[in-house]
RNA sequence: GGGGGCGUAGCUCAGCAUGGACAGAGCGCCGGCCCUCUAAGCCGGAAGCCGAGGGUUCGAAUCCCUCCGUCCCCGCCA
């Protein structure tokens, strides 16, 4: 808050001053320099605009600063100039620490939130996991990052809804029913198993492994394709039976990792619904698809998409009038931006573990008082990279319909995937770590379900914590160590850039140290224990804040008042990384603090007191920039 | 063949959009630190022609071009 204040008052100060000197106006931003004693803020106009004024970036910077004025009460303390041509700023550093730590205290759980939605009301799907296996680790990356948005958004003052699309009637549930009813697998797992381990570890892995062998169960895959078609068949419900069993059971692990959702989206609703109809006649309408009467493609239907490549064209319809797998996710889409009628009913589907109600679609009248879905203002997409040319078909096409190419609505936020390291995949005997790294693949059972890797870091996170707390009960560190658990993986998943490849390995994510979600939950806890240990004596009134000069102390202060404006950074480019990255960097500068700054020995109480006042600052950021990670604070690990 | 991503320390990655002040972390390695605020920590050290070459610029890891390596996408599959 006092950062981006600081900030402006910067900009305003420069500006002026080039308008005093008569120098042109140019674009420019105020940034943190790279050392303390460059000050705080940093503007390299000086030295942009010497080429344009023939003079030497060292006088015009002094021109520069000869005309500054700093207005009155502004948090400005002084400014000059330093070699080749920048001009540094600095603060008044004891207003500064105060009006800080006071400003963040008194916003406490609202501090960083920034109000760029304004209310609008944004779709954001993610997780859309086939129903006929569990979650492996690479979801996991889809999940995390789509409930991250979420929260991001939300913060952000948007109405930010998640969606979850549930594809029960493709080709992958059928090759469930073939393995139950041709194959002769069980219906039910052995013992304990989850059923959407069962299914997706043993059934479709080896049902696929079978076709290579057995034609008759190929066969068999079309017949029990075409029965689904109909959705008053027993083939039907049993898919339906099957899907609903392995999603509830899939749902288990998205709220294991902290993820909520608000409606489920059944693909079989948009088939019933005729959805497709709607859009189709639009399409043609608007003679956005075209039939082939010739060529490689005669008797389909076409989209052809102008833009980069040229020439694109896409089958949307088979010649036999089936649809493809794009066209089936336009009816969706377009329902998301409401550019064709709602026709679905709504129904409350579960409860979920945050209280909340989860919805699902429906075929016919659904509940009376449903809450309002679409249309959105805008879509996101959660998917990853392999998906991004059909996305694009999809975004073109929506807004052709929209008649709108220049405000794109639907927005795919895509990311690359995670594989797995050779290292891993042998010790998990899943195939010859020959390679590097290798792509996980649901269908030849190449994969880590994202339950045993959260149960793996439990377990190391259990264990951690026992010898840490040994009085404790088994309940406390079970609970403790499930939230640590969480907080090393949503971590591992977020801290990354979206357009760089995750490569598991099993012992780095079972390492809870260093750059990790439970370095930053321990940070947290040793503050907690501060605070706790200070007791409530000491009052924020009888802090003194001039006296936090350790440059430890004057470097937290400074990290903390930023957050708000990383938190704009995270929303404007749909980044949870930039937060993810501030808050290790600020825990860092606070782990230096508490190794240096004997708190509760402090004799000088006013001293104590900012410093106490100081911990709690830090607390709220990190509590806040985590809760939008969807990691937990536990006052103790 | 066409399109796209990535290439920065032994390994995993920040920084690149909006070019600037000695290129930063984590892991690993070497050496210190439990003095009752939790050592899941801290401090110090070794380690980098920022893939290669060219260009633009006063200035390039950052922008442009070419090349190399690597991964992905390009089906009347989903």
């Amino acid at each position: 808050m006092s950062y981006r204040e600081l900030k402006s008052q910067v900009k305003q100060c420069v500006e002026a001053a080039l308008d005093a000197n008569g120098f042109p106006t140019i674009k420019f931003e105020p940034v943190s320099p790279p050392r303390p004693e460059f000050g705080d803020l940093s503007v390299a106009v000086a030295l942009n605009l010497a080429g344009r004024l023939k003079m030497k970036p060292l006088d015009v910077a002094e021109h520069i600063v000869s005309k500054i004025v700093i207005p009155e009460g502004s948090l400005i303390q002084k400014c000059w100039v330093h070699p080749p041509g920048y001009v540094n700023f600095s603060s008044i550093y004891p207003q500064y620490a105060k009006q800080t730590i006071l400003n963040t205290l008194r916003e406490g759980a609202i501090y960083g939130r920034v109000n760029i939605g304004g209310g609008a009301r944004i779709g954001i799907e993610h997780t859309s996991v086939n129903p006929n296996k569990a979650l492996h680790y690479g979801h996991l990356r889809n999940v995390v990052l789509g409930d991250s948005i979420r929260r991001i958004l939300s913060y952000a003052g948007y109405e930010a809804q998640t969606l979850n699309y549930i594809d029960d009637s493709g080709l992958q549930v059928a090759d469930l029913i073939v393995g139950f009813r041709y194959a002769g697998f069980n219906p039910e797992p052995e013992g304990a198993e989850k059923y959407d381990h069962y299914c997706g570890d043993v059934v479709y892995v080896k049902v696929n492994v079978l076709y290579e062998t057995r034609k008759d169960l190929a066969a068999a895959q079309k017949q029990v394709l075409r029965e689904m078609e109909d959705h008053t068949s027993d083939t039907a419900r049993l898919a339906s039976k099957i899907t609903l069993r392995i999603l509830a059971e899939q749902l288990k692990t998205c709220w294991r990792i902290g993820a909520r959702y608000d409606l489920l989206n059944f693909e079989s609703h948009i088939l019933q619904t005729r959805m497709w109809n709607d859009v189709f006649e639009q399409l043609k309408n608007r003679g956005l698809v075209e039939f082939a009467n010739e060529g490689k493609y005669v008797g389909c239907w076409i989209v052809r998409v102008e833009g980069e490549y040229e020439g694109e064209e896409k089958v949307i319809v088979r010649s036999d009038g089936t649809a493809t797998y794009i066209a089936k996710d336009i009816p969706y889409a377009a329902w998301k931006l409401g550019l064709i009628p709602d026709r679905f009913g709504y129904r409350v589907f579960t409860e979920q573990p945050d209280r909340s109600r989860l919805w699902s679609t429906t075929v016919g009248q659904g509940e009376s008082n449903p809450p309002v879905f679409a249309p959105y203002s805008k879509a996101i997409t959660v998917i990853d990279v392999r998906q991004g040319r059909l996305q694009r078909i999809i975004g073109r096409i929506l807004s052709d319909l929209a008649g709108d190419a220049q405000v794109n609505r639907y927005i795919h936020l895509d990311y690359e995937i995670v594989s797995l390291s050779g290292k891993t995949v042998e010790e998990l005997g899943l195939g010859a770590g020959d390679k590097q790294t290798v792509s996980m693949s649901g269908r030849r059972g190449i994969y880590v379900n994202a339950d045993d890797v959260l149960d793996a870091v439990h377990r190391k996170a259990y264990a951690e914590t026992k010898k840490r707390n040994p009085d404790e009960d088994d309940a406390w560190l079970h609970g403790t160590a499930e939230k640590i658990a969480v907080a090393a993986i949503r971590f591992e998943l977020l801290k990354q850039d979206l357009d760089k490849t995750i490569v598991f390995d099993l012992e780095r994510a079972l390492d809870l140290e260093g750059e990790t979600g439970p370095y930053l939950q321990y940070a947290y806890a040793r503050a907690a224990r501060i605070i706790e240990k200070a007791g409530s004596i000491s009052s924020v009134d009888s802090a003194d804040f001039s006296k936090l000069t350790d440059p430890s102390e004057v470097a937290l202060v400074k990290e903390i008042s930023k957050f708000d404006v990383v938190v704009e950074d995270a929303v404007t480019n749909l980044a949870p990384k930039v937060i993810a990255r501030y808050l290790y960097n600020t825990v860092s500068l606070f782990n230096t603090f508490y190794e240096r700054m004997p708190v509760l020995k402090e004799q000088d109480e006013t001293l104590k007191a900012a410093r106490l006042a100081l911990i709690k600052a830090f607390q709220t950021v990190v509590k806040n920039g985590l809760n939008l990670l969807g990691i937990e604070t536990p006052e103790r690990i």
